[in-house]
DNA sequence: CTGAAAGCGCTTACAG
DNA sequence: CTGAAAGCGCTTACAG
């Protein structure tokens, strides 16, 4: 934009100082007096002038960001990106703005398209990973980099020996489970499995057993077919209910868009919800509350899951390991389910 | 991660060569030899070796990375946002990411947060800014940033002088409006305003009246009140019609957002959608498709937007202007409106 | 086709 | 409290 680009030599020029008291005085360093850096600053004002990031990184080693990765399935398309990780990027994004982190964002999905060599190249401190377990060789291309020492944390992580943050999985499904229990409904299935590479799935299988059982009802499940799209999963499992003569009263989801599949399903097949089925999710997804009827469904803190991901990642990054790792839930109560 | 830092000097050691070579070679430059070139490969992939983007970009000036800006309303949580934007945020970084470009990603709202001197810092070579036109004070800073010379582009700007990138609105309304006729809707209001800082809402109008008037029908307008939320706003622009005793078959409205909330009332009202009154929106918003009935909308080609604001962006940052401005749209044939 | 050297614009010991 | 100098790790004229 400029012939010659102001540097901090020309504002040393300017306020009368040296170009080391300038980095001095712009970086907060306590040691220069007040009335230097005040002149410093005006300085710089009065010249437009604003540090070289690519300088003071070469320098010091640090970027100041974070690169946020979302991973795809193959071949999805930007638009079609389940909302979940939509929300949590965002929050990721604020809670990293917080700390005065930027972050570098990219979606992922085919073999090409997998790359996360941000510290190699210095573009970032650490990586923070989301989006669909269904994706396994990105990662496990991620786990290479992680067991090569990239500082890395994701959400909902397949394995195990990744630094993850989830939902109170356990404590959410329990909450669902009470909430159908209370609104009268009886013979209740999970829709889900506990094999999911998507180990949140499980978490969520075990809380809602667990509930029932206390409740002296046998939980079900039905199995989804993870190799279908999640709408399509709610679809097909809904189907198979049917074709079983419906041996329920109410659908617990393990997630609201194989809710959001289910309920179209339903209604396709004449099934009234909430009063002859009831239904909740998983996740608080904007879309369930277009749906008819809304949908119920257990929501975890947003900002607190963008807030923990980064805190998280920004311990691990100062040789910490950082405490939190479950994100509180509620239930966010729509009309998919009876009134009390 | 190490002690001492791999560098391009340790490359050239490993490799027989001198430091100015290993850069040529790994820059791609097409002066050294192909032996040569396979040499160095070979010596920094024994060494793990990886560009250090800070020093490159501090010598070269370029930083390869572009700045994406979703302005959000004041105190929004970054959930709540419109899922439009989410959708063309996910495709400009994968158009960005097709042209070897990273992208620098925010969310801001209060003024506080508002924040724009990546090139200054040089962080990245240019701005592309998106999100709600309601949040005036945020387009006010980043039109004084384009006033001081930032290369920016944005889509829907508020403002004319602006580089902006926006939907065929004008040819999307027409086949709107075209599509309610065929259907035998007669009787059809614009739910929108002339009037929206979203200068997309204006052009939306147009091509809707101008196709209404070739059919001889004279074409109404309901004003929203875009102090509220788009969905509000479709709310109470529906409560407005029933107060007029509904003078209406048909209502295109001028997003999505509103014509879910529009959708939501008239259920509420008891009207029957599409037999009664049969309702159509635009942004092709992933929402709508479990609307109940499923929201018919007219969509943007988001990967056409995507890419069209890279391009224009790194045209302009080439000093170029750059021809395309218009994303092409299609009929999202859903269910709230007849059959034909 | 390759090498020696300058320089991008900072931060930070080291001296005073 | 401030200044002179070194050095972060590259790219790119300039020579040969």
């Amino acid at each position: 934009m400029r012939q010659h680009r102001v540097t901090s030599f020309d504002v040393a020029a300017r306020a009368g100082v040296s170009q080391s008291t300038v980095s001095r005085a712009l970086t907060g360093d306590p040691v220069v007096s007040e009335a230097t850096r005040a002149r410093v600053m005006e300085a710089a004002r009065e010249l437009n002038y604003h540090v070289d990031e690519n300088a003071a990184r070469l320098r010091t080693g640090k970027t100041g960001t974070l690169a946020v990765v979302v991973i795809c399935r193959p071949g999805e398309l930007r638009k079609d990106v389940n909302p979940f990780y939509y929300s949590l990027l965002g929050s990721i994004c604020a809670a990293a703005s917080a700390c005065d982190y930027e972050t570098l964002v990219s979606f992922q999905d085919t073999a090409e398209s997998l790359w996360g060599l941000y510290e190699e190249q210095r573009k970032a401190d650490g990586l923070i990973i989301i989006g669909s377990t269904a994706n396994r060789q990105a990662w496990d291309y991620f786990r290479g980099l992680h067991d090569a020492g990239a500082h890395l944390v994701c959400w909902g992580s397949p394995f195990d020996d990744f630094d993850w943050i989830r939902s109170d999985n356990h404590g959410g499904a329990r909450l669902a489970a009470s909430h159908l229990i209370e609104r009268g409904y009886r013979r209740i299935v999970y829709l889900g499995t506990e094999h999911s590479p998507q180990r949140q799935f499980k978490e969520r299988w075990e809380g809602f057993a667990e509930r029932l059982h206390e409740e002296g009802i046998e939980p079900k499940l039905v199995e989804i077919d993870e190799t279908l799209s999640r709408e399509e999963q709610g679809r097909k499992g809904v189907q198979a209910l049917a074709e079983a003569g419906w041996p329920c009263d109410a659908i617990f989801a393990a997630c609201d868009e194989i809710a959001l599949g289910a309920l179209e399903e339903l209604k396709h097949l004449g099934k009234q919800v909430p009063s002859e089925i009831g239904l909740i999710g998983f996740d608080g997804n904007r879309g369930g509350a277009h749906s008819s009827p809304p949908l119920t469904s257990i929501e975890p803190d947003f900002e607190s899951a963008g807030t923990m991901l980064v805190k998280k990642l920004l311990a691990l990054i100062g040789g910490n390991e950082g405490d939190e790792r479950r994100v509180p839930v509620r239930l966010l109560e729509r009309e998919s389910t009876r009134k009390a």
